[in-house]
Parts: C-alpha cells; structure tokens; sequence
DNA sequence: CGTCGGGTTCCGTTCAGCGGAAGGCGGGTG
DNA sequence: CACCCGCCTTCCGCTGAACGGAACCCGACG
C-alpha cells in the first residue's frame, strides 16, 4: 500500500470546494499550508487542487506566495441573484439618502438568523462601522437587524431571543426587553440602537416593504441621534417608500415564480 | 466496455470549474441541460457534479428548477481582493461625486484590453448605460476606457487600436482617430465621448493617479456635455485627487508587496 | 395514450486522484 | 559554514471515486 490514504466518501470536488470556503472575512490571503490545514487536506493534494482552481482563476497567486481568491471567481460571484434586483433598485435612493444626510448608510436582508448586508455607503468622516457589502452581523444588536427581526416569522425570534451575545456594555442582552423593543419597532415603524454594536455609533432603521411584505431594511449609522431622529427617520421612511414602490412596479413586469430567491439557505 | 468514456487529460475539478465557467452575465439561469452543454459535458456528469455544488453553496436551484450561482459562492468572491482598496478608498468620492451632479457615477480600472468596471453609481433619471458592476466594455468607446487607453502600455494601445469595433455609428473605428484623441486626452488630462458606446449618452472621464501611475479611471455619464464640460471635468478631477491622495496615504502604512495587486490576467 | 424533452438512477469499468516519501529552497541560528 | 526548520514542490504505484451509456421516471403536450 504506497500512496493512497483518500478519506472514503469525500469527493474531488468538495474537496476543491472546501479550499474555496477555506477562505472568510478574517482569512482573505492563505499560505499553501494554511489553506491545507484549514481545507482539512493533506499539502500535496491541496497543492494539486489549488494549482487547478488557479488555472481556473478561482484562485490568484500574489507576489508574496500567498493564496487569494481570484477574478474569475469574483466575476461569477457577481452573477449570484443574491436579490441584485434589490440593490439595484434601492440604490439610487440610498444615494440620495446619502447625500441628504452625509452619514453612513446600510441596505440589509434577513439571512437565516442574521443581518446580511447587501450595499452600503460610507461617507468620510462618519462614525466607525464594522459592517461591509456581505458581512453579516447579529439581528440583536444592529438597527436594521431589529427591524429584520421585528418582522421575522416567530420560530426565528424566539431562536435569536434565545441566545443574545453581548457586544457592548450597551447590547441588549435580556430577552424580555428586546421583545418590547421590537413590538414598538412594529408600531412606530422604526428601530434605533445606542451602541449596542460599537460604541461611539448609534443607528436608525425602517422597514422596506414589498407588496406589504417586509423585504429588507434600510439603515443610518450616526454619532448620536439626541437631536435629528424625527428627520433621520422622516428621510429613511421617504426613501423606504421609494424602494418599495419601485421594487412592487419591478415586481409585475415579472413573471410570478421567476425571480430566483432563495429560501432563505443556513 | 460498459459505460465509461471520460475525455482523460480532464480532471473532474476542472470539470466542476467549468460548470460554473457556464454562467454568464447573459446566462445567469441555466438549466442542468443547458449547464451541460455549455460546460461540454454529459448530463448525468453534470448532474452528478452540479448537486455536490449545490450542496456546497456555489450553485442554487430555484423554484423552477433551473440553477443559479449561488450565495456562497457570492460571498467568497466578494473577498477577492478585486482592488477592494481602491473600490472602498474611493467610494465615498464617488459618493460626493453623485451628490454634486446626480449623474451616473463610473469607477473603472483597465483589466487586459478591456475596462473592468469596479463600481457605478446610477441616478434615478439619469441616461440609460450599459455597464454594472463587474462588467467589462472596451476601451475605445468608453469614456473612462479612453483614458484607460491612454495611459497603458503601448502593446496594449496597439492591440486595441487594430480592432475597433462599431458599437454605435459615432464610435471611433478609426485607429489615427482615436490616436490622436489618446493624445489629447493625456494633454488635457480627460477624455469624453459622444454617443459612442449608446446612443444618447455622452462622458467625461479623468485618471486616478496613485504615485504618478495611473491605476483607475473615473467617469461621468450625462445626457450631453455642451454646455458643462467644464463644471464636470474640474469636479472629477477634484475627486481624483481626492482618491489619489488616500489612496497614497493609505498605501505607505502598507508593506510594499502585501497589497495583492493581480498581474492583469486575460 | 403515445411521444417527447427534460431530469434522475444504476452500475461495471478504469483511470484520475491520492498522499507518503523524498527532494529543493530560502532564511534564520548555533 | 554547517545545520536546521518551515514551506513548497515533485514523484509514483495503488485503488476506489468518478465516469457516462443505458434505462427509467415524469409532467406537458397533442
């Protein structure tokens, strides 16, 4: 017996596949062994395989020998529907939000159990955000994710209620207080946050709705809301509506079942 | 012989690689024969291997049955490093930039002989354009291709001029034309086209400097550009240096070679 | 109810993939 | 200078994972 020692039932291609999703947010440039490692491969074939998803051009090679994720993949990433109707058509008006408000602005959809952030606009000099186009981020302790959670079905409240990681000093950890946070998010149509996430920044958030069906939320990231909420939350719900009455003209050029989303995957 | 005729020299990682290689920015929707087909191979293989991708993420099926690249697989790409400096140091100009004009906003960098668009801005009224993000267009009939052209090497500028193709009846498909025009865009540091890629739109595009080299492009599209050439290119040319100067700044708190920069595939 | 165009399952053959071992290679260390 | 160490790369014989033609299923259509 010289040589091979495959594990059964793993094949080729996951195997590819696992080196693809070795990388993350934290891990964009990977040494070859690194990438074994975190692959759960041995080096030679994680050499072989990575030498292919280069070929490809799943993967590039810097100058420094390290691993990253390459174009092609970028490119076809790309193609993903990931709701590209919806940030295509909110986009002009998040510009427009931005523009009135100069501070940072978040489009955001529910993903399972988390915030998954499709576009967002940062301005100069606005407060820090940790937040980045496909990060994803706890619904508890954001202000779009409250209001993504505000209007999830129950099973998924009552799962994120269940377990609510603290962030700051401010998060809001106990289960009771965020229920009556996100009923009266429900009523007045808007959620805020006061550095729960990070501190320093406090948000405001509205719901986006679709034919009556909250689609995803609408953000602004500022350094305190003491003195502007009526107008923060007066702009937001403008461009909301905006959005919604775009995506709800898109929506019937369509055909019914066609628009590919996805059942809401993790 | 029962039922093996595998094309050997083929192995299956490029095999899984070309099914998603099948996806286009004009075939975002296949179905598993069609996925087949383009990927060159036999429907039970893609079949086989289509599911495993699915199982990981890369593809998705939609509720018709028909596959879709997937969320994962949308996610890992956004962690090329696809100059995401440059995209991020460069996105609240842009940002300013639509807030001054509302035009549609183009930042884009030379991939090979094409220009790679690497983000847009679009207003609500604004012209019809045809690029998105991640989409690629030539260099002679673009605006921010035009200075792109300019300012690459002179192997690039001689491919290109030896195949100018007419997109619309204004485009340039003259190679001592559009020579001349290369000269003067790096003259007067901006080029503009007149209906050249779609009828109706004009732009004004300038070039990034980052360190006396020219690494992006930025470009406006508007409806014509008689009377306010100048407003346009004195606000562009703000904002590039806007960019050139971040992008310098940040540049010296990184070590030299880390910056994964691709060594301009295709 | 036959046909037809997709998608799916089966399964015997075989070659592509496997990975331990061994061979570079640069850079730090005694 | 010899040595080691971490990392990358190449080699190669064994073998089970991948292959795809054939057969089957299924819903749509006439």
């Amino acid at each position: 017996m010289a040589g091979n020692s495959a594990v059964p039932g793993v094949s080729v291609t996951a195997r590819a596949l696992s080196l693809l999703g070795a990388f993350d947010e934290e891990h964009r440039r990977l040494s070859l062994t690194d990438l074994a490692e975190r692959a759960g491969l041995p080096v030679p074939t994680a050499h072989r395989l990575v030498g292919e998803l280069v070929a490809f051009g799943a993967l590039a090679r810097t100058a420094s020998g390290s691993y990253v994720v390459g174009r092609r993949l970028w490119d076809i990433g790309l193609l993903a529907p990931m709701q590209s109707g919806l940030v295509e058509t909110a986009s002009p008006f998040l510009h427009d939000l931005y523009g009135a408000t100069r501070a940072t602005v978040h489009f955001a959809v529910r993903d399972g159990s988390e915030a998954l952030y499709l576009d967002r606009l940062r301005g100069h000099a606005s407060v820090p955000v940790v937040s980045t186009v496909g990060s994803r981020l706890p619904l508890h302790s954001t202000g779009v994710g409250k209001v993504l959670l505000a209007h999830a079905p129950p099973e998924v409240q009552d799962a994120v209620l269940a377990d609510l990681t603290r962030i700051t000093p401010y998060t809001v950890t106990q289960p009771g207080t965020l229920r009556r946070q996100l009923g009266r998010v429900r009523r007045d149509g808007y959620a805020t946050t006061v550095e729960e996430m990070s501190l320093g920044a406090c948000s405001v958030a509205v719901p986006v709705h679709r034919d009556d069906v909250v689609v995803a939320a609408l953000g602004m990231v500022v350094p305190s809301l003491r003195s502007e909420r009526p107008q923060l939350v007066a702009a937001l719900q403008v461009a909301a509506q905006g959005i919604g009455r775009a995506l709800s003209d898109a929506a019937s050029g369509h055909r019914g079942r066609g628009q590919p989303t996805y059942p809401s995957a993790r």
